[in-house]
RNA sequence: AGCGGGGUGGGGCAGCCAGGAAGCCCGCCGGGCUCAUAACCCGGAGGUCCGAGGUUCAAAUCCUCGCCCCGCUACCA
């Protein structure tokens, strides 16, 4: 295999001030993590880095509202981010915060050198001062009337009702946005970051540059002809990284130019941390064959092919330039914009209390907007997590496992190909891994599942097509082959989808008899003397109901479920009962065979109340049967009806009953 | 306004750069199979490729004009 060299993977540093939701997670942690896990695969020296971006106006203006420190209120989602992260199993090798000693130290030191070469100026300027919240006021913090259109609500930056672009100073009766005072002008110095300096040996950079794509080289080379402007990267913030400039002592870093740094501090600090080397990083960064790979949304992608190269280029250090940028569009939600406020959307945290990490890495992969934007819908998670994942991959799985294990053993020797429907599988294999390791390498994951589904289909239509089952016995030999064939072809596909959904497909490997910690690209191609397989395999995956899940969803906002109308309560027949006879049901830990009178007849529930009740306990209980229930099969015998019972937070259990003395049958409603 | 993306069977998309019989997935209709989680496989119906004009032996694909959608536009994080 061909080695690239070294590679320093990043995402978007996410801001700490919520939890992000699942459009950041698909453009950039995620993302991030998933091409890491591909070179890594690929035997390619990869190290992965991020962290929260803590500072700036929104959130010192949150922990003002809130009457909290920023730092005290950023700990705590920095933390719930950590937890996030590692709840969808996506691995940082140094995931830190742009609160911490060495990035603070380093963007101090970066700036001063900047300071010394240059080109840094000092300019003053006039800014909306808010006295009462002692606050100069961004943009987006101002609102007034429009000078334009007469709208009353118009931001400082734009007039969301006739489009124009604004400037605070513009607003008619401008007002702030925290306390709805109106704030006054002051003049202030800020310190500005010359870079239309950089013009030439930008253009140069990015015109030259064989990483980048086309797309991003012209979206950037425009900006650079339409003309570069300075960046005032000081603030007036408390709540930042203290500017070092002289004649600064009042202003901290912007965040966007501190926050940015952390490409580089991040790696630093990893190796701080790892192996007490403080100039190691500098091995990785200043070496020019070192691949850096920036995972951003759309929205970012100047920051990062201008003004990020700029400063680097300012510092006259010898950085690396060879840039990819994996930049995404949106991922809306349900065809509208995310929005906490209104609550549109699903937010990380609620997510993996919803479903597996797998299930979102499959379905976020396979809605990633990469050419255009997208929108989560149920839909296409129903779709994705039971159709392509559990109906199709799962389902090939578990009929070569069983199949396997019921004929031959659990033990398949290796079998050359014998027809012509084998030899196509594998010609599949061969064509889909090299055109999904393109798609990797280019950064379209997207591509990669429908390539994927193509070998898993055609897998599955050999056996329609072979009969293993029926041949096992008639032509062994050709069975053999046939099973040998799926299981190269399984094992090419969990391979492959390894980067999307790390978890399940070691666990499939398990199953298939490699048990190898480390996952190899070039696994899929070899051909083992035999396969022992794991005998206690479960199908990987499990249908999802889309309506629980919703549901499910509401319960953990505190929302009210969906409505129904009465007609669909008179649809449950709920009487009540006494408990006549309880026992334990034998081979089970859980379950309760219970005959309950209901008045005119007796009926048999099977309940999992064993952990809760003993069956003497339950002996004689008031309690209420849904009676109408279909038959449900548990175990090896079905239950007539349902009892009624709460269950807490904290998974106790209690069993509905009467207030006061009723009839056995009395209807419930 | 500027820049960018897009308009292809009921829905979602590929194909367009390097012109040559219109393809994929879902849905729908019909059939097969029972190894597999009512899962799997096969077949069928269904399209003025936004409109108009042009180039060409040949255009969804190239050119011109127009219509319609969506996104981005840097001292916002």
């Amino acid at each position: 295999m061909i080695k690239i060299g070294k590679w320093i993977v990043t995402s978007a540093w996410p801001y700490a001030h919520g939890v992000p939701h699942l459009g950041n997670l698909i453009g950039s942690l995620l993302s991030a993590d998933i091409f890491t896990r591909y070179l890594r695969i690929k035997g390619e020296d990869a190290i992965l880095v991020s962290g929260s971006d803590e500072h700036g106006t929104p959130i010192e203006v949150k922990a003002l509202q809130m009457g909290r420190d920023p730092k005290d209120l950023t700990d705590e989602i920095h933390s719930k981010i950590v937890n996030m992260l590692e709840g969808f199993n996506i691995k940082f090798d140094n995931y830190t915060r742009t609160h911490n000693d060495v990035h603070i130290k380093f963007v101090q030191d970066f700036y001063m050198k900047i300071f010394e070469n240059g080109h840094i100026f000092k300019k003053k300027d006039k800014m909306l001062y808010c006295e009462h919240d002692k606050l100069f006021l961004p943009d987006r913090f101002v609102v007034g009337t429009c000078p334009h259109c007469g709208y009353e609500h118009a931001r400082g930056d734009q007039c969301e009702n006739c489009g124009k672009l604004l400037t605070p100073l513009e607003l008619v009766e401008p007002k702030c946005i925290v306390c709805g005072e109106e704030p006054v002008v002051r003049e202030t110095t800020h310190f500005y970051f010359d870079l239309p300096a950089f013009e030439e040996r930008l253009r140069k950079m990015i015109s030259e540059s064989e990483t980048l794509t086309e797309n991003a080289k012209n979206f950037s080379l425009n900006m650079i002809k339409e003309g570069l402007r300075p960046r005032s990267i000081t603030r007036n913030n408390k709540w930042g990284i203290p500017a070092p400039f002289p004649g600064a002592e009042d202003l901290t870093i912007y965040v966007w130019f501190e926050a940015v740094l952390g490409y580089v501090s991040a790696v630093k600090e990893y190796f701080i941390k790892k192996e007490g080397d403080q100039d190691k990083w500098k091995e990785w960064w200043f070496d020019k064959d070192t691949n850096v790979a920036f995972f951003i949304g759309k929205d970012n992608i100047p920051f990062h092919t201008i003004i990020f190269p700029a400063l680097l280029m300012a510092t006259g250090d010898p950085y690396t330039f060879k840039f990819y940028i994996g930049a995404t569009e949106y991922l809306n939600f349900e065809g509208k914009k995310f929005s906490k406020t209104h609550k549109i959307g699903i937010w990380c945290d609620e997510a993996l209390k919803l479903l597996p990490p797998d299930y979102w890495r499959y379905t976020l992969v396979y809605l990633r907007p990469e050419t255009r934007d997208s929108s989560f819908t149920w839909e296409a998670l129903d779709y994705a997590v039971n159709e392509e994942l559990n109906n199709h991959f799962g389902n090939l799985v578990q009929r070569l496992l069983t199949l396997i294990k019921k004929y031959y053993g659990g033990r398949l020797q290796k079998a050359d190909v014998k027809t012509g429907d084998q030899k196509e599988v594998i010609k599949t294999l061969d064509e889909v891994s090299r055109k999904v390791d393109r798609f990797y390498m280019d950064m379209r994951f997207q591509k990669v599942l429908p390539e994927v589904m193509r070998l898993v289909k055609r897998a599955n239509a050999l056996i329609n097509k072979e009969r293993p089952w029926e041949k096992a016995k008639e032509n062994p030999d050709l069975a053999h082959s046939t099973l040998y064939t799926i299981y190269r072809a399984v094992k090419a596909a969990t391979i492959m989808l390894y980067p999307i959904i790390p978890e399940s497909s070691r666990k499939i490997l398990g199953y298939l008899g490699e048990n190898d910690e480390e996952v190899s690209w070039n696994a899929m191609y070899e051909e083992p003397e035999a396969v022992v397989i794991d005998p206690g395999f479960k199908p990987p995956f499990n249908r999802i109901n889309i309506e629980d899940i919703k549901n499910k969803l509401r319960l953990l906002r505190g929302d009210v479920m969906e409505r129904i109308d009465i007609g669909y309560l008179s649809k449950i027949d709920m009487r009540i009962g006494t408990v006549e006879k309880a026992e334990k049901k034998v081979g089970s830990k859980k379950i309760l065979r219970i005959s309950v009178d209901i008045g005119k007849r007796k009926i048999k529930v099977l309940a999992g109340l064993a952990p809760y009740y003993k069956p003497d306990e339950l002996v004689g209980k008031k309690v209420v049967v849904i009676t109408n229930m279909k038959p449900k099969k548990i175990i090896d015998e079905t239950s007539d009806a349902m009892l009624l019972a709460a269950i807490d937070d904290k998974g106790r259990v209690r069993l509905l009953t009467p207030d006061g003395d009723i009839d056995n049958g009395a209807k419930v409603g």
